[in-house]
DNA sequence: TCTATTTGTTGTCTAGGGCAACATAATGCA
DNA sequence: TGCATTATGTTGCCCTAGACAACAAATAGA
């Protein structure tokens, strides 16, 4: 029903003019595309309530620019002259960085949200900031020179597992890395001549299933992601990621919830990430390691008591966390993903009995927990997507690139 | 339900056409007026670089419509020609309503933000909310008789001490008052033949600061607020009001940060508000009742032990609560208000400490921790503020009424 | 008094969305 | 097969609202 994520315009405080207009008009009319990969053009005039020819217009404007393509043949769905399909051009790409502990992965990700090409390189434990930064210019170089002569890049989305400035493109405390503060963004720009927008992995996974994943639909979101390397999250607020001042906002992971003195990867006590981990987990289980389908079937088919107890212990804690969320943010739906999914399949009736024993009233009654859907691409697919936010803002004013002029 | 403050254009998802670009012009030049009580037209121009005859023209329509005031003799600043002072026109009035758990309040707050006239209404305890909805009506009916002819009356706008659902003007669950599920809007509007909003307390508290109070010029601010009947919270992200699906955000104090069994006034175990209660305080220190300022005074005073131990047991509460929400918003600033600035004063140092300690590196950073400003007045400017929202949104499509036409 | 500076005012220009009329392409029924 | 119906695309014109430029007005300072 609503369109989530759409482009807000600038939610500034100056005036608006009528550029000001046009700019949020195909804005609004290619991220709808974006959204729903292919769309008729009388479905455009429906959800802007744009009048139909002004919405031809636009969409001519965006065709023009390359972002957009019509089809030449309609198909007709109904009564009456069939309506012109339009879909977003996948020639325009962003590239999407991932940056774990040991390995960087690198794709092409169109701007229709498939992934073109995609490569990965281990870094070795710890690598240097300069290190990863070099594997990732190479990464992106190779990728680029392999690329459509006509394809458009919009730029590269980093996630970053770790706190990060996004208004400066700076990294702070990546504990998993090993590193402080680091100029990450201008140093990928430096060596690949290309605009870089660096997020939190946890936001960046929300923005991912707000758009293609468990989310859509919805405009309030709270997302709780469990990994190897800790607990992390990501919220949106009426239809925006929740990014705070400079970017930080979102760590649900290091919610203290407990007097535990337990403490998490940031040296924080009795917090969610403190107390419920994968590790335990994997232990408990016997597993040496795990990816979260196995860990679901390995939870299921255990029949130890102390695994038992583990899990309700987690998914206690687990509902409680939902529960200050829920109380806090009064969302449409709380999506968990990674190992926290394999509790909810553990229990899913005791985790949702806890979670709407710690809420309010008001908050809990129409909150739905599910589990998130997209599975490895996630990632990827949520850092091209903050590549892609300047283009889908102005897409008349962003600047795109040819996969030939370096630099 | 409504948007306070600035405008935001309408972040919505449809198209814009010249028309919505003209209220949001207009809208934005009522709201810098209104915010700031006074502004000339050149300090407009130049905020919201819109051109000076567009502003000439928008502050022209504005005042046809009776909502600014232009000075005829400027004063002037500098070199060049002076320029015209633009107000906001006092006469433009809405009136606050205060339910509490006793009384009501009900005030005719002008545009500028000055209270006009005010009344209070002892209802006694547990009052039933068709009782509560007549006095309130008796009391807008007073005032609205003694209003100048020329008013124009905005609407009404109701604080309330417990859950609202802003989106349909019903209160669920105000326990301090014993009410469930309550219509109050439609009730109180059926009754005066005014538009009502509802809103919570404390996000009635946090968006009066926001405007009028500590929280000026702020985007991203966490209220925190403590008051007799438990502690109600309000946020600010993006200088918008964090409400959630149903207007249900922000119950900052039911957030669970312990294991403790004690329960707080919803019946939820070892949260902010069930750990760190205005009660105990007043009990330590064997006073019967007292306002914050007298409680500030008797916290400094006083030498015992227990008092001391009190107070430090709730000041590491509150310092984890307050690290919790700048780990999940990142804010500018954290306002306490109410006797949380008791504490704050009792012992700023140790409070910041705690709160920094248990904030991640990025984020705690550049928080700041202060004390709200506003007194008394605060929840009716607040809730005045939340009657003036529509009128803010759209003024020219919002329908304003004379004081003599009841119903 | 004259100049520089800033602001207000007026008339004109123009971009861009709305609208109506018409063209087009499908369905459905006689 | 032909014609009515329906939904969509296209075109030309209109209108509004903000930009802009030129000029007037009001101040300070020399």
């Amino acid at each position: 029903m609503n369109e989530i994520a759409l482009p807000t315009l600038r939610a500034n405080r100056v005036g608006s003019s009528r550029e000001d207009l046009r700019i949020h008009n195909l804005s609004l009319v290619l991220s709808l595309v974006h959204k729903n990969v292919s769309l008729s053009r009388s479905d455009l005039a429906a959800q802007t309530r744009l009048n139909r020819s002004t919405v031809s217009d636009l969409v001519a404007e965006l065709s023009e620019r390359g972002l957009l393509l019509e089809t030449e043949r309609p198909q007709a769905t109904g009564v009456g002259r069939p309506s012109h399909m339009v879909s977003v051009n996948n020639r325009v790409v962003a590239f999407a960085v991932e940056i774990t502990t040991y390995a960087v992965r690198v794709a092409a990700v169109g701007l229709a949200g498939k992934v073109i090409d995609r490569r990965r390189a281990v870094t070795g434990l710890l690598p240097s900031p300069s290190r990863v930064v070099e594997i990732i210019a190479e990464l992106v170089a190779s990728i680029r020179s392999g690329l459509d002569k006509n394809s458009l890049i919009a730029g590269i989305g980093v996630s970053i597992p770790g706190q990060v400035n996004e208004q400066t493109g700076t990294l702070r405390m990546v504990t998993m890395l090993g590193w402080g503060e680091v100029e990450l963004a201008s140093m990928i720009s430096a060596k690949t001549g290309l605009p870089v927008s660096l997020g939190n992995d946890g936001t960046i996974s929300c923005v991912a299933e707000r758009d293609f994943g468990a989310g859509r639909g919805f405009n309030d979101i709270v997302y709780i992601f469990g990994g190897a390397g800790g607990i992390g999250g990501g919220v949106i607020v009426g239809g925006q990621m929740l990014r705070g001042t400079a970017g930080f906002a979102g760590e649900l992971g290091h919610m203290r919830i407990s007097d535990s003195k337990i403490e998490d990867s940031a040296g924080l006590p009795g917090t969610l990430e403190a107390l419920v981990k994968r590790e335990d987990l994997l232990d408990a289980l016997h597993l040496d390691d795990a990816d979260d389908d196995e860990l679901t079937r390995a939870i299921l088919k255990s029949k130890s008591l102390r695994v038992r107890k583990l899990i309700e212990r987690q998914i206690d804690l687990l509902g409680i966390a939902i529960a200050n969320c829920v109380n806090i943010f009064n969302p449409e739906v709380v999506l968990l993903a990674g190992f926290l999914s394999s509790l909810f399949d553990a229990d899913d009736y005791r985790l949702l009995a806890k979670a709407r024993a710690g809420g309010l009233a008001g908050a809990r009654e129409r909150v739905v927990v599910r589990k998130a859907e997209l599975g490895a691409n996630l990632v990827l697919v949520g850092a091209a997507e903050i590549a892609f936010a300047g283009l889908l803002a102005d897409p008349a004013g962003f600047k795109l690139r040819s996969p030939k002029s370096i630099k």
